[in-house]
RNA sequence: GGGCCAUUAGCUCAGCAGGUUAGAGCGCAGUCCUGAUAAGACUGAGGUCCCUGGUUCGAGUCCAGGAUGGCCCA
C-alpha cells in the first residue's frame, strides 16, 4: 500500500510540472497543482480501486443482514451505449454508494436483456433475411445462434463505459436473460399463474402482413405506414327488423342502416353495427317505402348525389337505436365459417345444439366519430382492435371468414356460398361491390384517400387481424396492483406515480404476453394434438418426466430454446396423447420482469439471496420504462403474491424515472437527427466526475434534460475546479509547514473557524436529508453552495494565517493557524466522504491524500469510510446569520466604493453600518476587524441612533397583517408609505422599545411592521443599503491615507514582480525603490516597515539611488510618480 | 384523441404553505481585486414570469380555459 500511495505521487509530480517541490520526501501531502488532472486522476484511482479490490469490500465489509437492495435493469447491448445510458448508470450508482456509507451493505449484481425482437431484425438485416418464411427456411437453430452472439457484440463497450463513469455493478455475476436458469424461473412463473387461473388464450387484433404470414410491431407499422391511398369506399345498407325498431319509427315499408367501410371485404364479417349514443340520427326517406338511417350532421355528405330529394321523416337519439337488430349482407356460416362467440374475453365456438343464431344488433361505442362515413360504423370483431374490444364487451358473434394469407375461406359449392369464396380479398372488393349492388344494398361507391400501412418489408397492404394470443389476466389485480403502487411504492418524482403510471393501471388490461417470435423464452404450454388440452410445464425435470415417453430422444435442456423445445412432445394429461409446444415465444418485457426471481434461477436454487433481495429497495431507469419494466416487474410481483407464491405484491420499493436527454436545443437525440453525443468525447473533454456533477446538478431527476459538451464543462469550471483549488491550496500550505493532523485537537477558537464548521455540519443534515428523499439535486445545490462560501469567504478570509509561518509569524499566530489547518482538513475530509457518491474519483483523491495516507485509523478508501453524521452541538445559527450581515456589509460596502470611483487599495477612514436590531449591533462590533479588512478602511462604527442621518422606512408585514385586516390593508399600506421622515422616526424607536402604535385606526404590534433602516449620504460619503442593513464609507481623505494608498500600490507591484521572477510565496527578498520624485519616497518611507512585512523584504531601501540588484526589476508609475523596483532572493 | 410534465433574463435553471423591489450561474459591457484560483468582487444592460379569464386586500405561485414543446399511450 505505501508503495501504491508513493507511485501515485511520482505519477501525480510527472504530470503536473507546477507542483511545489515533489522531491522533498518530508512533505506530510502528495503535491496538489493547481489544475485538476482529471484523465491522470481517474486512471490512477481506477487502479487502486482494482489493486485493493475497493468495491467488492465495500459490499462485504457491511453487515450481511442489513441489506440495501438494488436490481439492476438490464440493457441490451446489441448497440452502443449513448449519454442517455451514461445518464441512468449515473443515477444509478449514487444511492447504492450512499447508502454503503450509511452502513448497508448493497449488493449489485448486474444483468443483460438478451431477448426480443430487436435484436432478431438486427440479425434479420446482417443475414439479409425478410420475412419469417426466410428465417425459418434458414433454419432457426442457426437463427437464434445469430442472435446470441449479436446480443453481447457491444458488452466490451458497456463495460468500459460502465467502469469509466464508475458505475459500481458486478460484471462478472451478472444475470442473461437467454441462459437455461433463467428461462425456467421464467417458466416457474408462468405454472405458478398457470395454476392460479391467471394465464389464458384469447385473440387480441394485430396488424398482421399476408404475404410475411406475421404480425408487425408498432415500431414496423410505423416505418410502412402510406399517406395518399386512394382506395374504394362503400356505403351499404342493413335493413333493419322493423319490429326491433322504437315504436313510432316503425311501419310497413324498409329501414336500413346506412354503413360506410374502405373494407368491403370485411363486411362478411359483420356482426354489428356501432354508432354514437349521444349524436341525433336522421330517418330519411329514400324512395318510394324506402327509410335510411344516418347521423344528422353526415346526412348531405352522404346522400347527396345519389338520392334526389331526400326528406327527414324524424330525429332520433342514437341511444334510443341501440339493441335494434338487422340483417347482415352475408351469412358465412352457411359456406362453412365457424362462427364463435365471446365468453368474457374468450372465443367458444358456437355449436349447433347451442340454438338458433342471435340476431346482429346496434350497439353505442365511443370510438364512433362524425368526421367521414355516415356515423354507422360497422363492426367485425375480427378485423379491427375497436370491432374486438366492442364485439367482447357487447357480446357480439365472432366470424373471422379470412386466413392467414388473406384469403376467403370457406366452401366454395355450398349452397349460398358468394362467388368470391376463395379470392385474395383485394380482388374480393370489387367482386363483393357488384354483388351488393345487384341486389340493392349499395347506396354508393366513392375513391377515399387515407393513410393505409403497409409491410415495410415487402409492401403488401396489412390486414388488421385478430389472432389467438396467450394472456396474463392483470385486470383481475387491478386492485391490488393500484393499491400496492399508491401504498408501497416511491415515485420520484411523484407525479409519474400518482398521474402517469398511476392512471394507466387504473385502466389496465391484460397483458398479451405472446410473440409469434423465435428468439426468447418459449412458452411451456403444451397442447394435445387430439383432444387439444394445454397444459403448462413449470421446470425442466417435470418436461423431462412427462417427456419420456413421446420424445424420440432424451430431452435436452442446455439450450431451452427454440428449436430445440419444440421437438419435444409430451403426455397430455386428460387423454394421454401426444401434446407438442404453443410455438409462442414470451415478450421480452416478461422476462426483465422476471428478474427479481429469475437472477438467482429461484425458486430452484438460491431461496435464502431471493429472500434478503426481495423487493428492491431502489431501482432507476429512464421514465420510457414506466409501461416496460416498471410495469413488467411490478405486474409479475402483483400476480405472483395473488397465486401466493411471493410476500409481497411490490418488487421496489422506491423508483427514479428519469427524464429524457435532450440535446441543446431541446431536441430528442436521435441518430438519424445526427444530435447525438458521444460519451466518450465527454469524458475525455471534461472527466466522468464533471459529468455526473452535471447530471446531479443541473435539474431534477425526473425533468427531461437539455445536455451538450458546453454545459458540462460549465459545471466542471465552476464547481470541481474551486473545489480542486481549494484542496491545493490546503496542500500547498500545509506542506510547507508540514502540518500534519492531530489526535483529537482541541475545538477551533478562532470565530471564522467555529463559522465554517456550523456551515458545515447544517450542510451534512441538509445533504442527508436530500439523499434520504432520493433528491440528488438538492443535495449536490447545497454542497455546491458550501463549496462557493468555502473558498470564497472563508480560504479567502484565512490566507493570511496560513501565511503566518512563511513570514516567521508570531508565536501567537500559531495557535490561529493550527486551528486553520485543522479545520479546513476537516472540512475538506468531510466534504470529500459527502461528494463520495456524486463524484467519487475527486472524493477518493482527497480522502487518499489527506486522511488514508496519513492517518492509520482512517478507512482506506473514502468508499469504505462512514457518511458523516452532523453534530448539532457545533451548528450555531446565531453566528450563522451575524457571518451573513458581515458578507452583505462587505459586499455593500464594495458597491459603495465602487459608486464612489474609489479603488479597493486606497485606504478611507471609517465607514458606519446602520442596522435594526442589538443582535446585528453586537455582530458589526464583534466583527469590525474583518470589516475593516476587507473595506480597506481605518474604522468600523454603527449610525449612531440619535444623528439625524438615519432615515427610516415602515412596512406593514403582509403576512401578518393580510389575514388580520384584509380589504383594510390597502388604506394602511399607503399611509405608511407617506409617513413623514420624523414620524417615521418616531414609529421605529417606538416599535424598536416594544411600544404599540396606532395608525389609521389599527393598532399595531411591532410584529406587525417591517421597519428598514437607510442612511442620507453625508458630504464626502457614499452610501449603500439592503433591507437588513445600510452601510455609510467615508470618502474624505488625508495625506496619511493617501500615502498608504500609494504603498498599498507599490506593495501590489512588488508582489506582481515576484510572481513574474519566479519567487516561491515563501521566499524573502531584497528590495529597493528608487524615485526622482521626492513626494513619492516621502510617503513610501513611512509605510515602510508595512512594505517591507507584506513583500517579504529582509531588506529595503528607498530613495533616489541604485543600489545595483539587477536580478529582477521593473518600473512602475504611482499616481503619476514613476518608480523603479528591484529586487532580488536574499 | 387521452394522460403526465414543462413554459421565469440571450442560454441553463432557482423561486411556490399566495406577501412588499422575481433571483443565481454562464454569456455580454464596464470597473475593481488578487502570491490558492483557468478564480473572485461590484455595477450595468437584459423579464409581458406563455396567453385569457377567475378567486383574493394581494397571484410568477391557487382555479378554469387555451397556446406551444417534450414524453407516454391510443
Amino acid at each position: 500500500m505505501a508503495e501504491t500511495a508513493n507511485q501515485s505521487a511520482a505519477s501525480a509530480a510527472l504530470t503536473e510540472p507546477d507542483s511545489t517541490d515533489p522531491s522533498a520526501s518530508d512533505q506530510p501531502f502528495r503535491p496538489v497543482g493547481s489544475l485538476m488532472p482529471h484523465l491522470e486522476l481517474e486512471s490512477r484511482i481506477r487502479d487502486f480501486w482494482r489493486e485493493r479490490d475497493i468495491f467488492r469490500r465495500s459490499v462485504e465489509e457491511r453487515p450481511a443482514d442489513d441489506v440495501f437492495s438494488f436490481y439492476e435493469g438490464p440493457p441490451t447491448a446489441n448497440g452502443t451505449p449513448g449519454v442517455h445510458h451514461v445518464l441512468s448508470r449515473v443515477f444509478k450508482d449514487l444511492f447504492p454508494r450512499y447508502q454503503t456509507m450509511r452502513g448497508k451493505r448493497v449488493p449489485r449484481k448486474g444483468g443483460w436483456d438478451t431477448h426480443g425482437l430487436p435484436v432478431e431484425i438486427e440479425v434479420e438485416k446482417t443475414l439479409g433475411l425478410d420475412s419469417k418464411p426466410a428465417i425459418e427456411e434458414y433454419g432457426i437453430a442457426e437463427f437464434n445462434q445469430q442472435c446470441r452472439e449479436s446480443v453481447m457484440q457491444y458488452v466490451q463497450q458497456w463495460e468500459d463505459m460502465t467502469e469509466r463513469v464508475a458505475f459500481w455493478i458486478d460484471m462478472s455475476d451478472a444475470y442473461r436473460t437467454y441462459t437455461p436458469e433463467y428461462v425456467e424461473s421464467c417458466w416457474w412463473i408462468f405454472k405458478t399463474l398457470w395454476d392460479a387461473d391467471l394465464i389464458y388464450e384469447a385473440r387480441r387484433t394485430t396488424p398482421h402482413c399476408p404475404r410475411c404470414e406475421t404480425s408487425l410491431s408498432s415500431h414496423e407499422l410505423s416505418q410502412g405506414m402510406q399517406d395518399g391511398i386512394r382506395d374504394q369506399a362503400v356505403t351499404v345498407r342493413f335493413r333493419a327488423h322493423n319490429e326491433s325498431l322504437p315504436q313510432q319509427l316503425r311501419w310497413e315499408g324498409t329501414t336500413d342502416f346506412l354503413a360506410w367501410t374502405t373494407t368491403p371485404w370485411t363486411l362478411p364479417a359483420n356482426s354489428g353495427l356501432a354508432l354514437a349514443g349521444d349524436e341525433t340520427y336522421a330517418v330519411v326517406k329514400v324512395a318510394q317505402g324506402e327509410r335510411v338511417i344516418l347521423a344528422r350532421e353526415l346526412l348531405d355528405a352522404s346522400l347527396d348525389g345519389v338520392v334526389e330529394d331526400p326528406t327527414v321523416v324524424a330525429l332520433v337519439p342514437g341511444s334510443e337505436l341501440v339493441g335494434v337488430t338487422y340483417d347482415g349482407l352475408y351469412n358465412p356460416e352457411q359456406w362453412g365459417v365457424p362462427t364463435y362467440r365471446f365468453d368474457g374475453a374468450r372465443l367458444v365456438e358456437w355449436q349447433d345444439d347451442d340454438g338458433v343464431l342471435p340476431a346482429r344488433k346496434v350497439s353505442a361505442a365511443g370510438f364512433v366519430e362524425m368526421e367521414s362515413g355516415t356515423g354507422i360504423v360497422h363492426i367485425a370483431p375480427a378485423f379491427g382492435e375497436d370491432d374486438y374490444l366492442l364485439g367482447r364487451d357487447v357480446g357480439l358473434l365472432f366470424r373471422q371468414p379470412v386466413d392467414l394469407g388473406g384469403r376467403i375461406i370457406g366452401d366454395a359449392q355450398a349452397k349460398g356460398a358468394p362467388s368470391f369464396v376463395g379470392e385474395w380479398v383485394k380482388d374480393a372488393d370489387p367482386m363483393i361491390m357488384d354483388d351488393l349492388e345487384s341486389r340493392g344494398l349499395l347506396l354508393r361507391k366513392d375513391i377515399y384517400e387515407h393513410t393505409y400501412p403497409y409491410c415495410w418489408r415487402c409492401d403488401t397492404p396489412l390486414l388488421y387481424y385478430a389472432k389467438p394470443s396467450w394472456y396474463i389476466a392483470t385486470s383481475q389485480a387491478k386492485d391490488l396492483l393500484t393499491r400496492s403502487n399508491a401504498e408501497q411504492i416511491h415515485w420520484h418524482p411523484e407525479h409519474t406515480g400518482t398521474g402517469r403510471y398511476g392512471d394507466w393501471l387504473a385502466n389496465n388490461v391484460d397483458w398479451a404476453v405472446s410473440r409469434e417470435r423465435y428468439w426468447g423464452t418459449p412458452l411451456p404450454f403444451w397442447r394435445c394434438t387430439e383432444c387439444g388440452d394445454v397444459s403448462c410445464v413449470g421446470s425442466f425435470d417435470e418436461l423431462r418426466k412427462r417427456a419420456k415417453e413421446f420424445s424420440g430422444v432424451e430431452p435436452d435442456l442446455s439450450d431451452p430454446h427454440r428449436p430445440y423445445v419444440d421437438e419435444i412432445e409430451i403426455a397430455c394429461e386428460k387423454c394421454g396423447s401426444a401434446a407438442r409446444r404453443c410455438p409462442e415465444v414470451a415478450d421480452a418485457w416478461f422476462d426483465s420482469g422476471a428478474m427479481p426471481y429469475a437472477q438467482w434461477h429461484y425458486p430452484f436454487e438460491n431461496q435464502d439471496r431471493f429472500d434478503e433481495r426481495f423487493p428492491a429497495d431502489f431501482i432507476c431507469e429512464a421514465v420510457d420504462q414506466t409501461r416496460g419494466w416498471f410495469y413488467s416487474l411490478h405486474a409479475e410481483a402483483a400476480m405472483l403474491h395473488r397465486a401466493e407464491a411471493v410476500p409481497e405484491p411490490i418488487s421496489f420499493k422506491h423508483v427514479i424515472s428519469l427524464g429524457h436527454i435532450l440535446d441543446e436545443s431541446g431536441e430528442k437525440m436521435s441518430k438519424s437527427k445526427g444530435n447525438v453525443v458521444d460519451p466518450w468525447t465527454v469524458l475525455d473533454q471534461s472527466g466522468a466526475d464533471a459529468l455526473r456533477w452535471y447530471c446531479y446538478v443541473a435539474s431534477p431527476a425526473g425533468n427531461p434534460r437539455r445536455f451538450s459538451e458546453r454545459l458540462v464543462s460549465e459545471a466542471q469550471r465552476r464547481f470541481l475546479h474551486t473545489l480542486w483549488n481549494t484542496y491545493s491550496f490546503f496542500v500547498t500550505y500545509a506542506n510547507i509547514d508540514g502540518w500534519t493532523p492531530g489526535d483529537n485537537p482541541p475545538p477551533p477558537t478562532v470565530e471564522l473557524d467555529r463559522w465554517i464548521l456550523s456551515e458545515l455540519h447544517a450542510l451534512i443534515g441538509r445533504v442527508t436529508e436530500a439523499l434520504d428523499d432520493y433528491d440528488p439535486t438538492t443535495a449536490a445545490r447545497e454542497i455546491d453552495g458550501f463549496v462557493d462560501s468555502l473558498s470564497n469567504w472563508y480560504v479567502r478570509r484565512s490566507r493570511r494565517r496560513f501565511w503566518s509561518s512563511a513570514r516567521g509569524g508570531a508565536a501567537t499566530d500559531l495557535e490561529a493557524k493550527q486551528s486553520a489547518y485543522q479545520t479546513l482538513h476537516e472540512v475538506l475530509t468531510t466534504l470529500a466522504r459527502l461528494l463520495a457518491p456524486m463524484t467519487p474519483y475527486l472524493a477518493e483523491d482527497i480522502w487518499r491524500n489527506l486522511a488514508a495516507e496519513v492517518d492509520a485509523e482512517a478507512a482506506e478508501s473514502v468508499h469504505l469510510a462512514d457518511w458523516p453524521v452532523a453534530d448539532a452541538s457545533l451548528i450555531d445559527e446565531a453566528l450563522n446569520r451575524d457571518m451573513e450581515l458581515v458578507q452583505r456589509v462587505a459586499s455593500l460596502g464594495r458597491s459603495a466604493r465602487s459608486a464612489a470611483s474609489i479603488r479597493v487599495r486606497q485606504p478611507l477612514a471609517a465607514v458606519s453600518v446602520a442596522v435594526r436590531t442589538p443582535e446585528d449591533a453586537a455582530a458589526v462590533e464583534r466583527h469590525r476587524a474583518t470589516i475593516a479588512e476587507e473595506l480597506n478602511v481605518k474604522s468600523v462604527n454603527l449610525a449612531d441612533a440619535e444623528s439625524d442621518t438615519r432615515r427610516y422606512t415602515i412596512k406593514p408585514n403582509l403576512r401578518v397583517l393580510g389575514p388580520r385586516l384584509g380589504p383594510q390593508l390597502p388604506a394602511l399600506r399607503s399611509a405608511l408609505s407617506n409617513l413623514s421622515p420624523e414620524l417615521a422616526s418616531h414609529i421605529a424607536q417606538a416599535a424598536e422599545s416594544g411600544q404599540s402604535i396606532e395608525i389609521e385606526g389599527v393598532s399595531l404590534q411591532p410584529s406587525d411592521l417591517l421597519i428598514e433602516v437607510d442612511t442620507d449620504a453625508a458630504a464626502d460619503a457614499a452610501s449603500a443599503e439592503d433591507e437588513r442593513c445600510a452601510v455609510q464609507l467615508s470618502t474624505e481623505l488625508t495625506a496619511e491615507l493617501i500615502a498608504e494608498g500609494k504603498a498599498r500600490e507599490v506593495i501590489n507591484r512588488v508582489q506582481g514582480l515576484r510572481r513574474d521572477s519566479g519567487l516561491d510565496p515563501d521566499d524573502r527578498i531584497s528590495l529597493q525603490l528608487s524615485s526622482a520624485h521626492g513626494e513619492l519616497l516621502g510617503d513610501l518611507s513611512e509605510f515602510e516597515s508595512m512594505i517591507a512585512a507584506e513583500t517579504l523584504a529582509t531588506s529595503i531601501s528607498i530613495d533616489g539611488a541604485d543600489h545595483g540588484l539587477t536580478r529582477h526589476r521593473t518600473e512602475a508609475d504611482i499616481d503619476g510618480a514613476s518608480i523603479v523596483l528591484a529586487l532580488e532572493r536574499a
